[in-house]
Parts: C-alpha cells; sequence; structure tokens
DNA sequence: AACTGTTTCAAACGTTCGTTTAAATCATAC
DNA sequence: GTATGATTTAAACGAACGTTTGAAACAGTT
C-alpha cells in the first residue's frame, strides 16, 4: 500500500522537527514539506497534528520498552538464586534509552533529544501516552529495584528513581549533541578536562553508557538517611 | 511610574503562563489578558515575545546565580585550610535553584518547572540566554568540584556533574507537581511505598534538597573507572 | 473498459498568531 | 490650565496556523 510509504514519511519529517525545534513550534507545512508529501497527506492519514504526536511516541517506545523488559528477563535468568545485581538492573533499564543513539539509521539520536523534551515539555502528553506505554515497565522494575536496593526506605527509594531518570532524561536530551561544550566554549569558560574532550569521546554510546550506570549505581547505594517522623499517616 | 506595574505583571503572566504550557505554545494574548493589560502593552515596553522570553529567565536568575556564588564564599570561608566538602559544594550549586520553590509568593515553583523547561527546550534559548548568565557560575563551582573531587578522571568529571544538573533540572521540572504519583496512581501502578507518601513529604523542599544531595555526593564520588587509552590528544 | 475504493493534490476555509497604528488617557511640569 | 511626554487603549494589519474540500490520479477487480 502506497499509503504506508507517506505516514513514514510524515513520521520521519515530525520525529525530526518536533526534537529540533518542540512540538508547538513545528508546523503542519514543515513537517510535510520536509516529508515530501501533501499538506493535506498529514490530516487524511492521521486525522490531527496531536495524533501525529501520539503517533510518533508510540512507534519507538513500544519497541525500546519491549527491549528494556526483554533485557530484565535475561538478567534475572542468568543470575543464580542471589538475584541480578544492581548494575544488571540499571543497565537493563538506560541501555536500550542510550543505546538508541547508537542506530542512527533508526533515527534513534532524533528519538532520544525528542524523548528528552517528552519529559519536561507538554505535561499531558507525557500523563496520557507515555505513561500507558511505561506502566508495564514501571511495574517490573519498581519490583527488581526494590529487591536489589531492599534497605532503602520507600520515600528515599522513589525519590532517588526520580534522580536517575533525571539523569537519564537529561542526557538523553543533551548528550547526543555537544551543546555543552560548545556553549562553554563559545563563552571562553574553561574546565579543566572538557577542552580536551573531542567528539569521539562525547559520541561513544557505551561509554556514556557506562559512565550513566556508575554514577547512577553511586547515588542509588549512597547511605540512607536516618528515617525521619513524619507523623504516622 | 506606571509602566513598571505593567511590567512585572506582564513577567508574572508569562513566567507562570510559559511553565504551564511551554514558550511557543503560550499567545501574548494569553499573557496580556492574564495579566490584565492591554494587548500592545507587551510590544510597547518588550518590543517582542522573544524579549518577554528573555526577560521572565533574567529577572529570577540574577539573584539565583548571586545566591549560588555567596553560598559557596561562604562555606569556603568557614572552612578550614583542607577546604569545603563535596556536600558543601553541592548545597551551594544545588540549593537556591531547589529552595527557590519553599518561597511561592516571589512565583519560585513557577519558575523552578520554567528552568526546568529551559533546560530541554529551546536550545537556542539556554545557549544564548541561559550561558551568559551561568558563566561565572560555571567557573567558579568547576574550580570548587575539581578541588573536592581530585582524583576523577576529567572527562569522568565532566559527565558527573552533567548528571546531577540532570537530576537536578528533573526535579525542578517535575518534583513540585506530583505529577509523576498521579500519573502512576492513575495507571494503577502500584510502587511499593510510592502510595503511602503524601503530599507534605513530596512538598517539604529541604528534605527533597537532601535527598538530591545524598543522591549527588553518591554519584559523585563512586568508584573513578580504570583510564581508558583514547588517542592522546 | 467500467467500476470501486484509496490516496494525492491544489486551493481555500476560518482562526489565531505577533505586531503595528493612531487616537485617547494619564501624569507631570510649567 | 495648558503643554509635553509616557502610557494605555481599541482596532486593524498581514502572515501563518490547523483543517477541510472536491476534484484528480491511482490501484485493483470484475
Amino acid at each position: 500500500m502506497a499509503g504506508e510509504d507517506t505516514r513514514e514519511k510524515v513520521l520521519d519529517a515530525a520525529e525530526e522537527l518536533f526534537s529540533e525545534h518542540g512540538f508547538s513550534a513545528t508546523s503542519v507545512r514543515a513537517i510535510t514539506t520536509q516529508a515530501g508529501v501533501n499538506l493535506a497527506a498529514l490530516n487524511y492519514h492521521f486525522g490531527s497534528k496531536d495524533a501525529v504526536v501520539d503517533a510518533v511516541f508510540e512507534r519507538r517506545i513500544g519497541p525500546l520498552n519491549r527491549e528494556r523488559l526483554q533485557l530484565l528477563e535475561e538478567v534475572e535468568a542468568h543470575s543464580g538464586q542471589e538475584g541480578p545485581t544492581l548494575e544488571d538492573v540499571l543497565r537493563a533499564f538506560l541501555a536500550p534509552a542510550i543505546q538508541l543513539a547508537s542506530d542512527p539509521g533508526s533515527g534513534g539520536e532524533r528519538f532520544m533529544k525528542l524523548m528528552g523534551r517528552g519529559h519536561s515539555e507538554s505535561g499531558d502528553f507525557f500523563s496520557k501516552v507515555i505513561a500507558r506505554q511505561f506502566a508495564e515497565v514501571f511495574r517490573r522494575f519498581s519490583r527488581a529495584f526494590r529487591r536489589v536496593l531492599p534497605d532503602l526506605p520507600p520515600e528515599e527509594y522513589f525519590w532517588r528513581i526520580h534522580f536517575v531518570i533525571g539523569a537519564m532524561a537529561h542526557t538523553m536530551a543533551h548528550s547526543a549533541t555537544l551543546r555543552y561544550l560548545e556553549t562553554l566554549q563559545s563563552e571562553g569558560v574553561t574546565i579543566e578536562g572538557v577542552l580536551s574532550l573531542d567528539k569521539v569521546t562525547l559520541n561513544d554510546t557505551d561509554a556514556v553508557l557506562s559512565r550513566l550506570i556508575r554514577f547512577a549505581v553511586g547515588g542509588l547505594q549512597a547511605e540512607a538517611p536516618v528515617p525521619v517522623e513524619v507523623g504516622s499517616k
């Protein structure tokens, strides 16, 4: 069916433009022009611009979360009865998202930026489209994380997972680009070591991933605070 | 001068609407209506909508960064010759940003969400407006962090600061609201402990700050990797 | 070859956008 | 109280927005 081509072309163009300029700053005309299709094709195939936003995410999130769950099952199966390590669980959660960047053919880098954008832009979108897609991932990884972090108070646990997601989202949104470096350098700011970084280092996805995991392990395993009385509810 | 009132009213309204819906999704008419001023007042006082975006940030960033630098000077002055601790430096950097939420009178909570948005939306904006304002903070804290993390390889150091900023930005953008909780609960996702959190806990700024600091200390102090040869440049 | 359902296309729809205009209003000084 | 500069106001501007339309082009079937 010829319609499939048009749909894909629209989604590719929308994904790129959304990641570059945001959702509301990207016009339907810009999408269809970049896709090389007629203006009306977007409404014909998707119904509305909002539906395109949903479709862009749903095209990528499904495979991404399926990979996360599969990796988690693998490390749980291949670990003995003592269960997987914290690093194993973290890697299963973070690797599929970060490693998308290493496959530019699938538009992964664009989508990484887009996911980071989705985390902070459009609260409506996140709660409706994403939450539904992420419900099972939340459930499964929540159990896995609690098993490897048994001594962490529940509240502390919640917040630390929150911080890990923040570090991940920020990395997804920015690390693929060299914005930080460019910004700092253009301002003449010199941070020891930073200026000696080259693009190879910055675009090495595996290195970024292992650094993020190492950081998250350290943060999650930090000494738990003494429990504070909060009025037993 | 009566014009000052109008300027402030426009900035207040713009700050709230930008934080709620993003920059390009907020119209000039929505801003001036919420501000209770005439439509043309915005262009009369600021020249353009883009100039309002700049002004909204500049009104808050200056005091915020001044407080950061002052706190850093204080902990450096009051610590002996062994210098401040990592937690001291982290607190000086993170506290002014996170604690803005505890002063709703100054519109701090709105601005926290806005800052988180600014970190991920509008790359142009960040590199131009923010970078200029943050240059000195970057410089000063870079030196302080390197002093308390002397054994960290420069590249690792760069990335870990990056992750800390991500955790901070994500917290700024989302933690003031209960979006995560609401989302999870509305989806029926049950994470042990999470459902027992109440609003008091979630809105306790000091608790969030200390949790973030504890997480960041753990992440930053995680064991450094063995140096990898990357082609000496 | 005629028919049927799908997809493409140029054109136009009504709305909203950011901005501008010129007159009206206000504050202040003379 | 009248002149002057700053501010506010209602109205309108052209441009861009998302969407709709109806005809043309295409595919596949009979």
